[in-house]
DNA sequence: TGACAATACGAACCAGAACTCATATTCATT
DNA sequence: AATGAATATGAGTTCTGGTTCGTATTGTCA
């Protein structure tokens, strides 16, 4: 009766390396067959393991998303309101900072598009899923609204909160639409207008 | 041999009143548990028929949701530019006309909130629909650029084509996240807000 | 009303994926 | 080398939903 907790946790990082495995495997066929279409034992054999070791890893498919998942989040906010907010700072024109957005925005997005696809739909099926990508947008949302308020003297816009949310909205709308939808515009045209658009839309004087 | 044709067509309204009922019946489904969630039987049931009934009428599930959908497209575009063109030819103003898009977009736009989630997640995990929203997309690009093609001499944008996409993206995008997802802000504020920028981005002088 | 066709029914069948668990293997230790 | 614990295996079980098809009911027409 002295150490009964060791039982409780039967999915914990026995072998470092085959959890990685079992996860890699995971992101190549999630990004080619989508999570339908995808079965925890076709992750098992990808990964070289069998579909026993897949369950003394993870709990199941979705667990096994999550955890992908959590790996690639945070990372990406930093990186981006980093470089934001320090061309804010140093006095860069409405145009060069919004440039800087579209262009830190697409970079940090996923490059595998099937996987992104897989993100997409799921936030519209599956309530986890929803609630962990909600909680990023709002996190998002904070950070964006908190430059926007350094910006204020030299915005046009008066409704700081909105226009934080359409902006944060459309940016990912359009970013996401190129990289996952075949396009008849190419993706630099596409970008400079995404780029106007925000700085018209903000700024009294974009340049 | 004269009329081998007859059995090709097992599905077709033999019953017209019994197709509405199933469609009503997986349009409460649809959106009360989404399409995954919902199985054949259930629609079945729900419509109070039987499950070989329902194979009758539909080869299965999704020829159902995309017979539904067809039902709703069409009428919905020719109203919104209905509208849209009235007002350009009367000379609105940009940000007029811009109210207007966005009231229309509302107000077209699937109530049922679960089904245009259906919609939404289907588009990124089967083919057969994301052709079909991408041919629609197509169609409403198409006249919103010959909109802006009326409207070039009053726009600051140059690249009509790049901005008719962004536009169109824009809006669909913070659109559905009104409908779809809870929000911290109010509708009336985000969709001025939408207006404002729809305005600014396009006219050289919005007023 | 009898006979035939059209329509409707739902139990039974089938496929495929999630998940389990008794057995086998590997590894560290003495 | 022997022992026991940790780890890995995959055939087998369970579950769930799609689909079929032989039977029952209804409707029509002579």
């Amino acid at each position: 009766m002295s150490n009964e907790k060791a039982t409780r946790t039967p999915r914990q990082a026995r072998s470092i390396e085959k959890r990685r495995r079992l996860m890699d495997a995971a992101m190549r066929l999630f990004d080619r067959d989508g999570f339908e279409g995808t079965t925890a034992k076709a992750v098992a054999r990808e990964a070289g393991v069998s579909i026993g070791t897949f369950y003394a890893y993870f709990s199941d498919k979705k667990e096994l998303l999550m955890d992908i998942l959590a790996e690639h989040t945070g990372e990406v906010h930093h990186l981006v309101f980093g470089k934001l907010g320090d061309a804010v700072r140093d006095g860069a024109s409405g145009r060069e900072i919004m440039r800087l957005a579209v262009a830190a925005g697409h970079a940090t997005h996923w490059q595998p598009p099937g996987l992104l696809r897989v993100l997409l739909a799921l936030r519209h099926t599956d309530d986890d899923m929803r609630r962990f990508q909600e909680a990023e947008e709002r996190a998002l949302l904070t950070r964006l609204h908190a430059i926007l308020k350094i910006l204020a003297p030299r915005l046009r816009v008066t409704d700081r909160e909105a226009a934080a949310f359409i902006l944060a909205t459309a940016f990912e709308a359009v970013l996401h639409s190129a990289i996952v939808f075949e396009q008849d515009i190419e993706r630099e045209r596409l970008f400079d207008a995404l780029a106007d658009m925000g700085a018209a839309y903000l700024f009294a004087d974009p340049d």
